[in-house]
DNA sequence: GTCTGTTACGTTAAACGTAATAATG
DNA sequence: CATTATTACGTTTAACGTAACAGAC
């Protein structure tokens, strides 16, 4: 199954334009992104980035990728708020009936 | 962030109707099925289940839930299914042009 | 020589299974 | 006594950070 945390990590690593960048926004080393985004390809079996300068570029894969793990993402975060909307309200009501 | 593999616990639970059950369809123990959803109940702050004789009963946030959860689960495979779409049509063009 | 990305190495922490426990039918 | 769920315990494994390494400016 796809992971959200690497799918976070790429699209930092997109925003961002390097993976150092993408470490320091994410709150992980840079080898643990690098390692992210090597298994990301590995799985998906597609190169994403290539070396660019003492950097790295984005493929035109990473950015048609991206537009579905962008969409992805933010469906999660609706989701969470969707689930905490409902618990806290839940919340409420034992608050009230109890 | 939330745990796509517990949600697809959740909800094999609710589907089969107790933890055994789950647990033989997931792959997993049923003690890991159950500490799955004790997780998933802290995190929410909410209970999700409550005992009934030898087994368990969903309450009724617990179906709520499984609206949003069920929904962002097929999110996820369509994601799976449009990068698989994505990667093999670059491979494609990779086994062509090269 | 500085900066970026990757790889090697050891460690840590999250998650598992087995087994023991409690409770219900 | 059989069945279900939970908890305790030890183990495994996935993922991390540090540090060493390689390539580009």
């Amino acid at each position: 199954m796809i992971h959200l945390t690497v799918l976070r990590t790429f699209i930092a690593v997109l925003d961002h334009g390097s993976i150092i960048e993408a470490s320091r926004n994410c709150g992980y080393s840079p080898a643990a992104v690098s390692r992210q985004m090597s298994a990301l390809q590995a799985r998906l079996g597609v190169r994403l980035f290539e070396p660019d300068g003492r950097g790295i570029r984005p493929r035109p894969i990473a950015e048609e990728l991206a537009v579905g793990a962008r969409r992805l993402l933010d469906e999660c975060d609706q989701f969470d708020d969707y689930a905490k909307g409902l618990c806290t309200s839940q919340n409420v009501h034992s608050l009230v009936l109890v």
